[in-house]
RNA sequence: CGGGACGUGGCGCAGUUAGGUAGCGCGCAUCGUUCGGGACGAUGAGGUCGCCGGUUCAAAUCCGGCCGUCCCGACCA
């Protein structure tokens, strides 16, 4: 491509700087445009990278038996009901009517459109499947921000297993863990692969690829000894334990004017230490009013909760309904004696005692209080956010906590599907059996994203070749010099017919302008070809990732350029 | 959903406090000079000041409502 005549809107209004966010840097190259908030444009440039990485996914699926389809985005609402996800997504579920009033959905994951082809499969020899498309999906977001990262429309290649029984899903998820392992080596992107809530998706196991950078929305755990990793979401941590010394025979009621929080109680002559206090949250969990008790100096992370609750439906309480109910105000809350309520509590709270908590009456807190006596727990769970330091739960060695972006996510899913939308074959016995399901998905622009957020300089974008919008840059440095100008052109042919994607830099540009313009948006080499190195029948060839800068001999170039290539 | 900020030529912004001829930088067009690391000069084009309503002789500016965008938090498949 001639660069005068390809359309590369890149803005020059401020230097690139190393603190840019990628998403900025893709619109001052000229990559993207937003349209509105969670929506872009992909431009020439960006859309040759989301082919390219594309095409990458879709060869590595290819190589595992993956069979590409393309499924419609709009779905009629009947199948998600089949599957209670039209009650269960809420609102991040694009709902629309058409012309005869019929409830619409946008696609935002395909498992009942894939679980319904499947109802077609009849026999145990056709298994097991691997199916996969890469299609928009539509997620309403309630906040889309930072650019490609998160956004309400996107493209996600999402596949989908079918097995006989559970060794089978084994495989396929194993297979699929080998096949992002490979793109995400071509892409260049360093992964962890990290134990993760399955959230809305259902099933019994799913794992998440994340790459480590600090533009990353997941909080991650991680043990530099033997490598345990989880989402904060699905986090663990040892323990450490702690002496409470002698309890109280039975609770003692203490007043506490004016204090409202852990941190004051602890201040408060005659209080307790944060670890020595019983934090008592209230939370709406499907309608109902369910308490959450937590260590004093441990937070709740919300997703736990709705995991092992199963909610569709999960909010803390407004303050008049925990008045209500309980008798009092947040601030002097407490489980003691209570029993109206489900109580759900931290498995760190097991066996403590002489514990201060809330009273359940305005500015008065109990102490003395033994959780397995004076408590009626109806389900320990885990529910804390683990915190950077804290022993890891396999080996103890201190955790690393640091934040991700998650590229991809791969679930064990379970019978759901195939029996809420009727899947089965018949085994070699002539039973019915169901099959199980896996799904897997990467996102494309996401992981565009993340690319850039791990290859940019101060110059700006410094693309893997792999998926760098063109391979070689040619920079013409004098357009009114005809033997230059012939060069370079000669040069540019020669590139194409060898099969290499170049661009040539004819713009009546100045030096400067060229070279800013070719690091900004990262092409990987480029050929500068000017009246000095001509004079010896050179030209010079740049690295964009090291800036290095060789001479290299006219009639050598396209030999290097194809060197390089993989 | 809670908190904060911002909407003014293509992009980035000033002007709003105190109402009175809509400005600056970049980019764009033409010409000239220059040109191996984001050149310079000259001349131009380009804006219903987010939208609707109100106050006023007069509104980018004051008032009310709405819409949009960004940031923090919550949420997130």
């Amino acid at each position: 491509m001639r660069w005068s005549q390809a359309y590369i809107p890149t803005l020059r209004d401020d230097p690139a700087d190393a603190e840019a966010p990628s998403h900025k840097l893709l619109v001052r190259g000229g990559f993207i445009r937003q349209l509105m908030a969670g929506h872009y444009s992909l431009l020439p440039l960006g859309q040759r990278v989301r082919l390219k990485v594309m095409q990458i996914i879709r060869e590595e699926m290819d190589a595992i038996g993956g069979q590409e389809c393309l499924l419609p985005a709009m779905h009629p609402a009947e199948i998600w009901r089949a599957t209670g996800r039209w009650d269960i997504v809420g609102d991040e579920l694009f709902r629309l009517q058409d012309r005869r009033e019929a409830d619409l959905v946008l696609g935002f994951t395909h498992e009942e459109i894939f679980a319904t082809l499947a109802t077609e499969l009849t026999s145990y020899r056709q298994l097991p499947q691997i199916w996969y498309q890469i299609q928009v999906k539509f997620r309403d977001e309630p906040r889309p921000k930072s650019g490609l990262l998160r956004v309400r429309e996107f493209s996600m290649k999402d596949s989908y297993s079918f097995d006989l029984d559970a060794a089978g899903l084994d495989r396929a998820f194993e297979a699929h863990r080998h096949a992002y392992r490979n793109i995400f080596a071509r892409l260049d992107l360093d992964t962890l692969e990290v134990a993760a809530s399955s959230g809305a998706m259902g099933g019994s196991d799913s794992v998440e690829f994340m790459v480590p950078t600090d533009a990353g929305e997941d909080d991650v755990l991680h043990c530099p000894h033997c490598g345990y990793s989880a989402n904060q979401e699905k986090s663990d941590s040892r323990l450490e334990p702690i002496d409470d010394g002698e309890g109280l025979t039975v609770p003692e009621e203490f007043p506490t004017p004016g204090i409202r929080t852990i941190q004051a109680l602890a201040e408060m002559e005659g209080g307790a230490a944060p670890e020595r206090q019983i934090k008592t949250l209230v939370y709406v969990i499907d309608g109902e009013l369910v308490l959450v008790l937590l260590r004093g100096d441990h937070a709740l992370v919300e997703q736990k909760l709705r995991d092992i609750t199963g909610a569709t439906d999960l909010r803390p309480a407004h303050s008049e309904e925990v008045r209500e109910a309980m008798g009092a105000d947040p601030g002097s809350l407490g489980a003691v004696g209570v029993t109206d309520q489900r109580v759900i509590a931290d498995e760190a709270l097991t066996g403590r005692t002489a514990m201060t908590t809330g009273a359940n009456v305005d500015d008065r807190h109990l102490r003395g209080v033994d959780v397995d006596r004076d408590i009626s727990v109806s389900q320990w769970a885990n529910l804390r956010h683990v915190t950077g330091g804290e022993p890891c739960v396999e080996c103890g060695t201190p955790l690393e906590e640091f934040r991700a972006i998650e590229v991809a996510h791969i679930f064990k899913l379970g019978t759901k599907y195939s029996v809420d939308l009727g899947v089965g074959v018949l085994d070699e016995n002539g039973k019915t059996q169901v099959p199980i399901m896996g799904s897997y998905g990467i996102g494309v622009e996401r992981n565009m994203a993340a690319v850039v957020e791990t290859h940019r300089d101060e110059h700006g974008i410094v693309w893997p070749l792999s998926i760098a919008p063109y391979a070689v840059v040619v920079t013409v440095l004098k357009m009114d010099d005809e033997a230059t100008v012939a060069a370079g052109e000669q040069l540019y042919d020669e590139l194409r017919a060898a099969g290499v994607e170049v661009l040539l830099d004819d713009r009546n540009e100045r030096p400067g302008v060229k070279f800013k313009d070719a690091e900004l948006i990262g092409i990987p080499f480029r050929v500068t070809v000017g009246p000095r190195g001509l004079a010896d029948g050179k030209v010079e060839f740049t690295y964009r990732s090291s800036l290095e800068t060789v001479p290299v001999a006219l009639d050598e170039v396209v030999g290097k350029v194809v060197d390089l290539l993989p």
